[in-house]
DNA sequence: CGTCCACAGGAATGACGGGCGG
DNA sequence: CCGCCCGTCATTCCTGTGGACG
């Protein structure tokens, strides 16, 4: 076969004669949709808490929090833009300025964005952040303007950098003449309340809107809603969409996992050229994520990381199944040398194993040995197999993933 | 019942590449 | 070009600690 059937075949699938789906796009998770159900609750309340600004007066800082997939962002965009545009029919200047704190990253950047969004260009770096949020107040203010900041995954922010940055513009309105500002708050974490200081939190939730997990009835209701759009008819079966709806309801209810499911699902029927999406490509679906997601976290990390995990994968194969700190320390140290780089510090490696454990490659669990200390037994999460598949396509470590350890045939031992 | 191991993890500090305004 | 500040990564120094051992 030559190499251009091979592609036809292939863009044939996606493109002219899928019986799988009509437009693919309704099911990724930055679709807004025009109808957001089982939300009515919370559609209500923030817009009474907002509708104040359609007189021009400021409206009370919300404070949102819920788990992930319950739709918090799509009904804060939901009724904001439409906010917009109904202050438009009021001659009311109405702004908002979206802005998500996780992908953002740090204080510098949030407030360049909103300098951004208000038309004030500022370098990406360079500036004090005392500078940026100036220029932000003074070009804030001569616009004369009702701004809405809304602040998403506030707490990945918080619990990095701290709360310096909501203190600021909690305060921001006694430094402004002729604009005002209202903030809402997106969190994932309800115990972000904690970390606040009182007089942030008192002013950032003078409202709050809490927002309930969906039981997978509602998570069918909403699947069923975007189906009609996204599939053929008759392209999903109703067992597959029962099931993307358990899965989903199972973890945390959450719609976006729900939605990544039923499309996945959806893309596995396709290229297995079946007509119907069913049970199965769900369950196959369910793998097929998991997949990607470790194999993308194992490429993205640096090369101490990387070298971090191959350490416990080592360990492992020595038949220790949770290594200890110390352990891993002296079989990284190894793999450094023999690599030719220079290790880093255990205090550093602790960091690394951390943000590891964060992204759910590692488990890391601190237990006190008594009379011989404590540290963190440490597990991987993610299968051997997995791991060697990617590591060893790692143009510098690659090699050391056949590598043995001489500090491990040392004290070979049975482990648990 | 106190000791003391083997670390955890916070705080302060520094090196570095990038980019500003003047 | 300089002096300054940025974020990021890393080091150094440090205090804290659960519980088996003696």
């Amino acid at each position: 076969m030559k190499d251009t059937n091979i592609l036809d075949e292939a863009f044939e699938k996606f493109v002219g004669n899928s019986k799988i789906f009509k437009d693919r796009e309704v099911l990724r998770h930055d679709y807004l949709p025009d109808n957001l159900p089982h939300r009515e609750e919370q559609i209500k309340r923030l817009g009474e808490t907002i509708a104040p600004v359609l007189k021009g007066a400021r409206s009370s800082n919300i404070f949102i929090y819920g788990k992930t997939g319950t739709g918090k962002t799509a009904v804060t965009k939901y009724v904001l833009t439409y906010l917009e545009t109904k202050a438009k029919e009021f001659n009311e200047l109405v702004k908002f300025c979206y802005i998500n704190c996780r992908l953002t990253g740090t204080e510098y950047r949030v407030f360049a964005s909103l300098c951004q969004s208000i038309g004030v260009s500022v370098p990406f770096t360079g500036l004090s952040i005392g500078e940026v949020f100036d220029r932000f107040r003074t070009g804030l203010d001569s616009s004369k303007t009702l701004f809405i900041i809304v602040l998403d995954e506030i707490d990945a922010l918080i619990k990095t950098r701290g709360d310096i940055l909501l203190y600021e513009l909690t305060r921001i309105n006694e430094m402004l003449h002729s604009s005002k500002v209202s903030l809402i708050g997106i969190s994932n974490d309800l115990r972000l309340k904690e970390f606040l200081d009182p007089r942030v939190l008192s002013s950032l939730s003078e409202e709050e809107i809490v927002f309930t997990p969906y039981d997978a009835g509602e998570l069918r209701n909403i699947l069923s809603e975007r189906v009609q759009i996204a599939f053929c008819d008759g392209a999903l079966s109703d067992g597959a969409l029962s099931l993307c709806a358990a899965l989903a309801a199972a973890e945390h209810g959450d719609a976006r996992r729900a939605l990544d499911l039923l499309r996945v699902a959806g893309e596995v029927a396709e290229r297995e050229s079946s007509d119907v999406v069913v049970e199965e490509h769900v369950r196959e679906a369910e793998k097929h994520i998991e997949r990607n997601r470790v194999v993308e976290a194992l490429r993205g990390l640096t090369l101490h990381s990387k070298l971090v995990v191959l350490s416990i994968f080592h360990l492992n194969r020595a038949n220790v199944h949770r290594a200890i700190t110390g352990e891993i320390y002296e079989v990284y140290n190894e793999l450094c040398g023999e690599l030719g780089v220079t290790p880093l510090t255990q205090r550093r490696v602790s960091t690394l194993v951390n943000e590891l454990d964060a992204i759910g490659l590692l488990n890391a669990q601190v237990i006190s040995m008594g009379r011989y200390g404590r540290t963190k037994k440490i597990r991987l999460e993610v299968t051997r197999t997995l791991i060697r598949e990617v590591l060893s396509n790692d143009n510098r470590l690659g090699r050391l993933v056949k590598y043995e350890p001489k500090c491990l045939s040392k004290h070979a031992r049975g482990g648990s």
